[in-house]
DNA sequence: TCAATCTATCCGCATATACGGATAAGATCA
DNA sequence: TGATCTTATCCGTATATGCGGATAGATTGA
């Protein structure tokens, strides 16, 4: 049961829920993160850290940037719960908003490709 | 968010998530909860309090006794929410452990109706 | 190899919150 | 009203964890 309320505890901060509202979306890297959250760089990798512990997210390096996405759920629970964000999250506002930030910062940007 | 954050952060500690799987099989008095829980009267009504204040459940006074149940979800997201625990908490080992608990302390007890 | 870039971790500080005994508040019954 | 029972809140303490600048590690390209 440990497992399950860390497993929630990540959904308890608002940075978090907005990482994994745009992870959802598919694959991002860190730079982009930070560009769509403002968030300083310690910050985004401390909560991406805590995703990756608690085993929402999986990241893989590709050259010197970090790509993060939704990790491989293996229980019906935590299957079910990515089911029910990716149905619900995109109702709040700040993931619209995050969202719209995200498609606008990857049109304009030229590097962190 | 923040509403919905706070949401989730019901669910990060083990005494509330093990409330909410056992209210989830209906109303049950606070008596109850302390008997099947072990733990202390205070951190009992504290969470209690906690999932009260976050929406997840709602009280009622019997006499002298105070009586729990799940609250009427007003969103989607909270509806959803409910119906996933209503499937997947059960399978957790603390949980079938409590609502053991539950069944034999009902039997026994004389007080608390 | 050295400089530059990207990311992860370290560190000290601040805040949130869990804990549980003590106390207060609400209800019942004699 | 007073005694008793049930529950909520208060209180001081301990712990967890967020924050973000500083630093370390990893990678690339010159």
């Amino acid at each position: 049961m440990q497992t399950t309320t860390q497993f929630f505890k990540a959904l308890s901060e608002e940075p978090r829920l907005r990482i994994l509202a745009l992870l959802l979306g598919g694959e991002i890297c860190v730079c982009d993160l930070m560009a769509v959250l403002q968030l300083p760089q310690s910050t985004i990798s401390r909560h991406l850290a805590y995703l990756r512990n608690t085993g929402w997210v999986e990241g893989r390096r590709l050259g010197a940037w970090m790509y993060y996405r939704m990790a491989e759920m293996h229980t019906p629970l935590t299957r079910d719960m990515v089911e029910l964000l990716n149905q619900r999250l995109a109702e709040l506002p700040e993931t619209r908003q995050d969202q719209a930030a995200l498609t606008n910062f990857r049109q304009t940007k030229e590097k962190c490709p």
